[in-house]
DNA sequence: TCCCGTTTCAAACAATAGTTTAAATCGTTT
DNA sequence: AAACGATTTAAACTATTGTTTGAAACGGGA
């Protein structure tokens, strides 16, 4: 059978992949479809060809880049019985290594990077679907480590300060001047470097709780 | 005198002024120079007549709201003498109000949000000796919160911790899905949002400084 | 071998954006 | 008022880039 595409090139996958070194390395508007074809070992044409136009194919690099992310390092990896705790530190250690994988799972991280500064408006949906999961599953979390009387502003605390540095840690320029990918910026392996940081915002977020309860104390007694 | 510029049109001010908009709503490359021109009231030409090229504009566009930034919430507030937390507290709290700056004084951390992901090697110059002032002044509060025994790892934990949300805090898409800048991102006013967002950081290094103090002493006394 | 759909390719095309140019305008000085 | 330099303007120019096109090459059935 499969009559139409019986010797099925690879050309199609290839173009893939490249694009998502590119996309990842320099951004959408300067990744141009020379380069990604070249990349490819393919001809210029094969972008339209085979995915219609540059804005889909940035599209099918989203989704794609975002599958090969999860499945080698998925976030929802502590079950919904762990403790908060463990939940947090699998949450910050699964991003963290999405940042630092150097294969085909770590280019995610830097097109979200992106993403965050310079939105392409026709990935709206796409992008939107991804982050809201992304905000739900860690709100959901901090919310069950602070406490019943977290407020809104409480959560919004949180999550700057827990998510910011989860998704910039695979930003350029945080090593200070590296060149491109900030592998080399932490001396330790990104493993210890997830705990850390995971211990980082634990004593922050122990705090806020504290501090939640001194308030709340206060309140009570002033009424 | 002054027998050149005397009916000096102030439209290379008002260039600067709406790229400088421009530039830190969309970024260089979206930012054409036909539509700085237009939000100007200028002829396209007045780029190239007044600044070279577009390379050159942009340039003079980080500096001047550097500039700005700077006067509003000078980085520097306090002095040396102060307590390396108020160090701290004032170093957060200045990136704070300058990314929820909604004046021009507010531009230049979106600019620098683009040029994290995003960096024009044009501006190497320029943007390095700006970063390694940021980083230096950061590190050495940081040095002098956690002690003598701190780490290069430590360091950059730190960073990451401290610098991200700091600057991420004006990037677009923190406040979930805002249209351009979350200033209506929290509740409270800047000025709490900041001192909650030191006292996290806080939390997290005293955390860190009280580790390393455990480290020390079990190695003092395994060896 | 011939046919036919698929794939590849080089060239042409169209749109965008930065830059240049030369003429026109304006304000000041003489 | 004439003259001069500085400024503004519209149009032309150039380079880049995404896309389209039509022909050529390929590969497996009939």
């Amino acid at each position: 059978m499969k009559t139409a595409v019986t010797h099925s090139s690879d050309t199609k996958q290839k173009v893939l992949e490249a694009a998502a070194k590119v996309f990842s390395d320099v951004g959408y508007h300067e990744g141009t479809v020379a380069r990604i074809c070249e990349e490819a070992g393919a001809n210029r044409a094969a972008v339209n060809y085979y995915y219609g136009d540059k804005e889909n194919l940035y599209r099918e690099v989203w989704n794609h880049t975002y599958r090969l992310a999860q499945e080698a390092h998925p976030l929802q990896s502590a079950g919904e019985e762990a403790s908060p705790e463990d939940r947090l530190r699998a949450f910050v250690r699964s991003l963290v290594l999405q940042a630092f994988d150097a294969g085909p799972a770590g280019h995610f991280t830097r097109i979200i990077a992106f993403e965050m500064t310079d939105p392409m408006e026709f990935l709206r949906e796409e992008r939107t679907r991804v982050l809201e999961g992304l905000f739900d599953l860690f709100t959901g979390i901090a919310r069950d480590m602070v406490g019943r009387a977290v407020s809104r502003d409480d959560l919004v605390l949180c999550r700057i300060m827990v998510l910011a540095p989860s998704l910039g840690v695979g930003m350029r320029r945080f090593g200070c001047h590296a060149k491109r990918v900030p592998h080399e910026m932490f001396e330790s392996d990104p493993e210890e470097m997830a705990e850390r940081m995971f211990r980082f915002a634990l004593a922050g977020i122990e705090d806020l709780r504290s501090s939640i309860r001194r308030r709340d104390a206060a309140g009570e007694g002033g009424a």
